[in-house]
DNA sequence: TAGGCCATCTGGTCCT
DNA sequence: AGGACCAGATGGCCTA
């Protein structure tokens, strides 16, 4: 049974995310993944974009260090594909006019801030890790994805408070559960958690079948939405 | 096979 | 000025 601070929660196995969901980071990509080229000119620079998985076979299969990696499939010189740009503006170049630093040296800095943002997305994803870990939810034979997880997470403690509140003889701050909730879990899912209030109390969570007694808040579910 | 989810790259913007 | 943050784009994997 996994603890939870003044909580306890029965129907949590322990069983780890299927291989395909390690959440652990691939090792670093350098710059031979990169379909970057300077020009005999030196003045533009183009640069391929995509998937980590794509340049990781790429890595593999071109071989590393070459810096010249290539594929049938490469949209380097496909100017119509676009190559980024943030804030909801677009691009319609995959060629940019090169700044005033060295392509090199920018591509050195592209390459710095790719590993950071990298190590930040991942300490996000050990953060979602962490919280998955404390949501009582079902048997893990799937791992919720980060939109479950806030959901139920947002539940959960709005749900606790609930159960806080009245047990303290307050009213209740949070309307559980409403009508429309855009998020689904689809598989069907029973879990319980005990905790250790001493009277009983009964609670309408959801659509679903949810009984908070002096040991524990059962909930069961036998359709499609379960805490969302 | 389509859709969901995800990791990564990227450049713009914000913050210290 | 440099790093953090953000959101769009892209491609891979998995599942129904």
């Amino acid at each position: 049974m996994r603890q939870v601070p003044g909580i306890s929660v029965e129907g949590l196995d322990e069983g780890t995310a299927p291989p395909h969901l390690d959440p652990r980071p691939p090792p670093p990509l350098h710059a031979a993944v990169y379909d970057w080229h300077e020009d005999d000119d030196d003045d533009d620079y183009m640069y391929e974009r995509g998937g980590k998985r794509r340049r990781q076979r790429l890595l593999e299969v071109g071989g590393a260090g070459s810096g010249d990696v290539t594929d049938s499939s490469s949209v380097s010189d496909d100017v119509s594909v676009g190559v980024g740009g943030g804030r909801g503006e677009r691009r319609s170049s995959g060629r940019r006019k090169r700044p005033s630093s060295s392509a090199r040296e920018r591509n050195l800095r592209r390459l710095e801030s790719n590993e950071r943002e990298r190590m930040r997305m991942h300490s996000l994803n050990d953060a979602f890790q962490a919280l998955r870990e404390v949501i009582p939810h079902v048997k893990r034979e799937r791992k919720l994805s980060k939109i479950e997880t806030l959901t139920l997470a947002k539940n959960y403690i709005m749900a606790l408070t609930n159960v806080v509140c009245e047990m303290r003889g307050e009213d209740k701050p949070y309307q559980l559960f409403p009508e429309k909730s855009p998020v689904f879990i689809k598989k069907s899912r029973c879990f319980e958690i005990r905790h250790g209030t001493s009277r009983p109390l009964f609670a309408p969570l959801c659509r679903c079948v949810t009984r908070i007694t002096t040991t524990a808040i059962t909930i069961q579910c036998s359709d499609a939405l379960c805490w969302c």
